[in-house]
This record gives structure tokens, C-alpha cells and sequence, in this order.
DNA sequence: TACAGTGCTTTTTTT
DNA sequence: AAGCACTGTA
């Protein structure tokens, strides 16, 4: 083994050696907090511990894989396929998937995500007979989340006042009764959702004394990553576990706390020091990560948050450049900018793609950056939106798979049914329905004995056809692995005949997904096959490299469960579109702030830095809340090595229209001494000409982002006039003052800060979304929305 | 029963 | 701008 302790200051030596007891590690931003986890690991293990005692747990798949990869790296064998590294969800499912029996469920219990779940909640809703328009599944789902996540069942729910007020208020006295309806449906259809996987574990532990003596005995070592991302029932379940031993070691940084929205609370860093009462507080203060610029600005707004840890986070390396505030006119200005930077960076500087991220606040954003990087070709990765096990076909795909597992889940039953048509309509789906809710049982019940529940002839012939034709799959799963079962499933059912046959273009995607989905069960199959090893527990240790020989061949006399259907259902669920994504790929990476956490890049841009967006609309009506969003604000600079800029648009295309929003609050807390404004595209003050082809807003522009580009003799790309209509400014009024527009008429007369002044010619859209549509004397006609725009009524 | 056309909502962040 | 639910038509 390495000398592992060598290259690590002494803060981070105390935190390695500090073993036996609970220790809290406050670990600034880019302070060498994975290097002293997996080398905490590495130490323990080194001091004899068994690695089926050590506990890790992460919030993202990544984090645990990277964690299980350097624990490698250090340890040089293979001793590290018998920890438990992995994500809360993960972990927890593995152990339920053989304990679900002790609390009612079934062992091959169906994970929902967050869509299948907002389905049943949709679901719930309409039996109950109330209105889905105003009981948003969206709504609900978030209300029974984050009751889930704070321990509370659902009559606490109906009998806490302060959460009865909080739906009085939002006049959704229903959401208990919803709640409840909710559970049981899942517990009916043998399913847990992401928020079950905690609780339902926790309950475990809680209500199972033998359980939980297990569980705290076999993790006598519990280290847990982003601990200020957790929630109360994370929290009672890391209590719980560690009882006996209290060897408990938990790392965080509480200005990096953004999940709250998820139910995460810091008060659990103040619990846990309140719980044990010989905490240990190691602080890693010296950052190996940023320049001193970059670090000075992100201190400096950090401070604006009352009551963080105090801390002091400072570096040894150089001072570096000082951090590029980019102002441009749209949205599509920012990202053309930004291509253009990226390509310019990358010949002057010699940097590769994959050192460049940019950072935003919403995934809407996305799309002008997308746009850009693909005219300019340079190759890009977006994290976020929508992940392959989304898709539409991909989840019917998997719908039949389930059923086969789990035949009570109704969820996917209705998904597939009558896909391909085989003759089982609305009518007769309802009517089943309808007679399992009576009786209490289940739809697949009804479906078995369709005969006795009245239906008749051709229903009843292809009800029977369907069933029969499930149950032969089921009859494959205890022989066939994951793979062999889903091919036979899509030439049986004619669902892949069905997609091929569809020869327009997006038929053919999904054609070829379908064929992509199954190539990546046969690729799962055959990992499992080399390298699946099974503890006493039955739990399968994913990821463990395969080495036959060092004499570890998996243990004989199970079932197929590691290559089986049922293993594969439960873990694909868990999989995240960033678990599809190689991070090493040489690609500009597109994403969130959020899921950038944890990770660092050369250069950074932090775009969209405006009013309502950043910080968002929806996060700015309390101190908490504007509080994270400048914890984002920290997070996002702090992601960056050597290089940052931050870029903001005046305006900008939302739902379609429209909207102007001012210069981010975050921009005034930087100190300007660190900044270098600029602005990139057209639209200067005062200038007369119309378009982005002036030579001072290339001067000023050149000014703006460096030196090195004075030679340049093409002008970027966004600054050459394009055939849309130019816009031309507008120099507000003194006086302008934005007015109340709800009662905005057809032919008022306005004034608009960019596009000048104007005439209302229509007004459409709901109440709660009005748009106008405007025709300006310099712009012409524009659609804008009342809601976001600000507009000075003239005359009325 | 299927689908084409219409109108309405959506975008905060995620395991 | 786009996706979704609803409605009216064939």
C-alpha cells in the first residue's frame, strides 16, 4: 500500500487518524474533502477493520464511484469490494430488497420514480373525486415528499396544526387525505417511491429490534459525504445505526447546503453535535482548488448569509485573473458569447474541451448555450433534463419488465395493457379498476379471474390472452437472466415489431432506444456474470471489478438474482442521466448548479445571473430561502480552478415571450476591485447605428475579455448582424416607473424600458398569465408577458 | 375509437 | 416554444 498519509496537511491528518468516536468534518470548498474520506477509509482498513463494518454513504451514484475508486487506488488490492460505499437510496434498497417481507412488502417491490409517483398521486386524486387541476400531482407529490422526508406519516399529517394551516392556506385541505390514499396505493401495488426507501428502512430499524441490532453491528465504521444535504429521516437513520458504536464521521460544508427545497436541514449539523457529546470538529480550511481571486469573491458573498460556520478558507496558489462579468443583450448573445469564448480559450490557451463548464440555475437554460456550441462545433455534454429510462418507450419497455416482477403494480399494468393494441379499451381498463378498488384487491387480481368480474367475448378472449402471455414470462425469470427475458418479452408482446414498423423519423428513434435499452441489459448481464459477488445478506456488492483470480467466484447456491430481471429493475431506477455520462469525455459539460456540486472545472461560466432567475422568482420571499440561493451563488464560484466568468442577459426568452430582468443582487455583493465588466453584443447606449457590426462595441468587447484577441480579424460570430430585426434601444424615460398592468386595456398607450414606446393591440392568455401583444413605434409588434415585464402605462 | 386541432400551463433545483 | 389534455370530427 502507498503511503497514504504523506501529502496531507495536518488538518486533514487529524481527520484521517481521528477513528474511534464521532467526528465532524467542516470541509471548506475544494479543501481535499474526498481525498481525506477515502483515505479515512484507506486508514481504517489499514488498522485491521474489516471492510464489511465500513459504511459510506453518498448522495450521487458519482460520488460513491469515485470514493470506491480511490479507496482502490490506495489500497492497490481488492480488499474495497467489500465496503458498502454507495448512495443513501442504493444502499437501503439492496438491504430492503431482501428485509421488505418484515414490514409488509414484497421482496420484489417496485422502485416508482419521481414520475411513476406523480402518476399515482394523479391517480389518488381522481378516485377521490377531486379536481387534478388544483390538486397538481406536481404540488401534492412535492407536499408528501417532504412530509416523507421529515418522519411524518400520514396522520401526523391530518392532526399537526401547523401543517393543516399551511394547506388551509394554499386552500388544499385535501392533501392529508391524499397523502393517506397515496400510501396505501403504493403498499397495494408493492411499491416504494424514492422517499420509501429512507423511511421504509428506518421503519425497519425502528420497529425490528433484531434488524436493527444487525445493521449497528455490522457498521461499526459510518462515514457519511454532504452532510449538510440531509434530511431528518437520513439523520435518525445515521443516528440509529450508529448507536452502539458511535463511530460516526461526517463531512459537509454548511455553506454548500442547497437541497432544503428537498427537505435537507444544517440544523442536522447542530443536532449531531447536540446528540454525541464528545464531537469532534476538524476544520478543512486551505483550499487546493481556486485562485485567490475566485476565492476572495466567493467569501466576500458568502458573508452576506447570516449565521454560517465560522470558517476562513483560504489557498496557497496565485492570485490569478479576476473574474469576467459579461453583460449581453439575450439570452442568445450569452451563448453565443460564451461558444465564442470557449473556442477562443481554447486556442490561445491550449485547453481542452472538458475544461470548461458551464453553470446555470435552471435546465431551460440550456438551449441557447446548446444552440451555440453545436453552430461553432464545439462538443458538448448536457447534464440534466431528461434521462434515457425517461423516455417514453424505454418506461414501456420497462413497465412490461416489471410486470413480470411484480404483477401488482398497477402503475405499470396500465402503462402496457393494451400496448400494442390487443383489444382491452379504456372501458374495460376502468371496469377492472373499478372492481379491484371494491374489493380491495388488486387489478392483476381482476384480470385473473376476468371471467367472474363479468367480462364477456372478445374482451374477455384478449384479457385472458394477456394474462396468460404475463404469466409465461413470469414462469422465465427463476432460468433466464434479465436479458434473455426482455428479448423474448418484445418478440412475444410485438412491441419492438410494433416501433419498427413506425418508419417516421421519430419512430425510428425510438426504435433504435428500444434496441439501445436491450443492448444495455446485455452489457449488464454480462458485467454481473464476471464480477457479482454476494454477501450473507444476499446483497449484491455492485461495481467490484472482476478478478478471478484471487479466488472470489460468486457464491454458488443462490438463485439467478444477480443476473435476474429483478436485480436489474432496481437498479436502473436508481440510475440518474449522470450515470450514463463518461465525465472523462474531452466535451464541454452543460448543467445545473445543483448537480455541478462536487465537482470542479478550469474554466466556469455562471450564466444567467439575473433577478428571477438568480436568484429564482420562487426563492426570494424569505431570508432562508434567498439564503440558498446565495449559497448557489457560492457553490457555483467556487466550482472553478482558474477561470471564471459570469454572464447575464437583459433579456431574455421565457414560455415563449419576452422578459427583461435586471442584473443579478449576487453581482453587487462581488467587490469590484476583482471584477472586469464587459459587454458583449450589440444595442450601446447612444448609438445611433442599428447594428452589432459598430466598431467601438467590438472595442469595448475587446477591452472586455483580454488582450490577446486584439489581432483577431474575424469578428465573433454574435457580433454580425444576423437577418433577425435589429433592435433598436431605447433610452427609458427619467421618470419611468413601472405601473400596475392587471388592468392593462387594448389600445393604451406604454412604454417599455428596451423596446421603447408602443400601443396595445391585443390581450390574451388566462388571468393569471396575461400576454400582451404590443406593437412598438421602433420594434414592432412584440408579445410580452405582464407578469414578468415592466411597463410604464402612458395614457389610459 | 383514433386522431387532428385547439387552448392552456409550464420552468427551480434531484436521489 | 413545446408538451399535454380536452374536444369535436370522421
Amino acid at each position: 500500500m502507498i503511503d497514504y498519509l504523506a501529502g496531507l496537511n495536518d488538518a486533514q491528518k487529524e481527520a484521517v487518524l481521528y477513528t474511534e468516536g464521532p467526528l465532524m468534518i467542516v470541509a471548506g470548498a475544494g479543501s481535499g474533502k474526498t481525498k481525506v474520506l477515502t483515505t479515512r477509509i484507506a486508514h481504517l482498513m489499514a488498522k485491521g477493520i474489516d471492510a464489511f463494518n465500513i459504511l459510506a454513504l453518498t448522495f450521487t451514484n458519482k460520488a460513491a464511484k469515485e470514493m470506491k475508486e480511490r479507496v482502490e487506488r490506495i489500497l492497490e488490492n481488492r480488499d474495497a469490494r467489500n465496503l458498502y460505499i454507495g448512495t443513501f437510496h442504493s444502499v437501503f434498497a439492496r438491504i430492503l430488497r431482501t428485509a421488505a417481507p418484515k414490514i409488509g412488502f414484497p421482496n420484489n417491490f417496485t422502485i416508482y420514480d419521481t414520475d411513476d409517483a406523480k402518476s399515482v398521486v394523479k391517480t389518488v386524486v381522481n378516485e377521490l373525486n377531486l379536481d387534478d387541476k388544483h390538486y397538481k400531482p406536481n404540488v401534492v407529490y412535492n407536499r408528501i415528499s417532504q412530509a416523507k422526508n421529515a418522519l411524518v406519516n400520514p396522520t401526523d399529517y391530518a392532526t399537526d396544526y401547523a401543517i393543516q394551516q399551511e394547506d388551509m392556506r394554499s386552500n388544499r385541505p385535501a392533501i392529508a387525505q391524499i397523502y393517506d390514499a397515496y400510501v396505501k396505493r403504493c403498499f397495494k401495488n408493492g411499491a416504494m417511491d424514492f422517499d420509501d426507501l429512507l423511511l421504509k428502512f428506518y421503519e425497519l430499524l425502528k420497529n425490528f429490534p433484531e434488524s436493527l441490532h444487525k445493521y449497528q453491528h455490522k457498521f461499526k465504521y459510518i462515514l457519511i459525504d454532504e452532510f449538510q444535504d440531509t434530511n431528518p429521516a437520513q439523520y435518525e437513520i445515521i443516528k440509529l445505526l450508529g448507536a452502539v458504536y458511535e463511530n460516526v464521521c461526517v463531512v459537509g460544508d454548511d455553506a454548500q447546503s442547497i437541497y432544503s427545497f428537498r427537505g435537507a436541514t444544517i440544523e442536522n449539523i447542530l443536532q449531531f453535535q447536540k446528540d454525541y457529546d464528545d464531537v469532534k470538529v476538524v476544520k478543512l480550511e486551505q483550499n487546493y482548488r481556486s485562485t485567490q481571486s475566485i476565492l476572495h469573491v466567493a467569501n466576500q458573498v458568502i458573508k452576506n448569509n447570516k449565521g454560517q460556520i465560522p470558517k476562513n478558507l483560504w489557498t496557497e496558489n496565485i492570485v490569478g485573473e479576476k473574474i469576467r462579468l459579461v453583460r449581453t443583450l439575450t439570452d442568445n448573445d450569452e451563448g453565443k458569447f460564451v461558444a465564442d469564448t470557449i473556442q477562443e480559450q481554447k486556442l490561445r490557451n491550449h485547453f481542452n474541451n472538458r475544461d470548461f463548464a458551464i453553470l446555470y440555475r435552471t435546465n431551460s437554460q440550456s438551449r441557447a448555450f446548446e444552440e451555440s456550441l453545436r453552430r461553432m462545433g464545439i462538443p458538448y455534454t448536457i447534464y440534466g433534463g431528461i434521462s434515457f429510462y425517461q423516455r417514453k418507450e424505454i418506461k414501456d419497455y420497462i413497465a412490461y419488465l416489471r410486470i413480470i416482477v411484480n404483477p401488482k403494480d398497477e402503475e405499470s399494468l396500465k402503462r402496457i395493457i393494451n400496448f400494442p393494441a390487443r383489444g382491452i379499451g379504456k372501458t374495460s381498463i376502468d371496469k377492472a379498476i373499478l372492481f379491484a378498488n371494491e374489493k380491495n384487491i388488486s387489478m392483476w387480481d381482476v384480470l385473473t379471474n376476468a371471467a367472474l368480474y363479468g367480462f364477456k367475448g372478445g374482451t374477455l378472449e384478449a384479457i385472458d390472452n394477456f394474462v396468460l402471455m404475463i404469466k409465461s414470462f413470469g414462469s422465465m425469470l427463476v432460468t433466464k437472466n434479465a436479458y434473455e427475458v426482455a428479448i423474448h418479452v418484445g418478440k412475444q408482446t410485438n412491441f419492438v415489431k410494433e416501433l419498427f414498423n413506425d418508419k417516421t423519423t421519430e419512430g425510428l428513434a425510438r426504435y433504435e432506444n428500444v434496441q439501445e435499452l436491450l443492448n444495455s441489459i446485455r452489457e449488464w448481464v454480462d458485467n454481473q456474470q464476471n464480477l457479482s459477488q454476494i454477501d450473507e445478506d444476499g446483497i449484491i456488492l455492485e461495481d467490484t471489478p472482476a478478478n478471478a483470480e484471487d479466488g472470489n467466484a460468486p457464491v454458488a447456491g443462490r438463485s439467478r438474482g444477480e443476473v435476474g430481471l429483478s436485480t436489474y429493475l432496481q437498479q436502473i431506477t436508481l440510475l440518474t442521466d449522470a450515470d450514463e455520462k463518461d465525465p472523462n469525455a474531452d466535451t464541454v459539460k452543460l448543467m445545473t448548479i445543483h448537480a455541478a456540486k462536487g465537482l470542479e472545472f478550469s474554466c466556469v461560466f455562471a450564466a444567467g445571473l439575473e433577478e428571477s432567475l438568480f436568484p429564482n422568482a420562487m426563492s426570494i420571499n424569505t431570508r432562508e430561502e434567498l439564503e440558498e440561493e446565495r449559497r448557489l451563488f457560492y457553490v457555483v464560484v467556487t466550482r472553478a480552478k482558474h477561470k471564471l466568468w459570469i454572464t447575464y442577459a437583459n433579456t431574455r426568452y421565457r414560455f415563449g415571450s419576452l422578459i427583461q430582468n435586471d442584473p443579478s443582487r449576487f453581482i453587487d455583493e462581488i467587490p469590484e476591485e476583482h471584477l472586469d465588466r464587459s459587454f458583449a453584443g450589440g444595442g450601446l447606449k447612444n448609438q445611433k447605428t442599428s447594428g452589432w457590426d459598430s466598431g467601438s462595441a467590438f472595442d469595448r468587447m475587446n477591452r472586455g475579455f483580454g488582450r490577446e484577441n486584439k489581432n483577431r480579424a474575424e469578428k465573433p460570430s454574435y457580433l454580425v448582424p444576423t437577418n433577425k430585426p435589429q433592435l433598436k434601444e431605447h433610452t427609458p424615460s427619467p421618470d419611468f416607473v413601472a405601473s400596475d398592468t392587471s388592468n392593462l386595456q387594448v389600445g393604451q398607450k406604454i412604454e417599455h424600458q428596451k423596446f421603447g414606446f408602443g400601443e396595445v393591440i391585443k390581450i390574451e392568455g388566462s388571468a393569471h398569465n396575461p400576454v400582451a401583444t404590443v406593437k412598438f413605434d421602433l420594434n414592432g409588434e412584440k408579445k410580452i408577458m405582464l407578469n414578468y415585464a415592466k411597463l410604464r402605462i402612458v395614457n389610459s
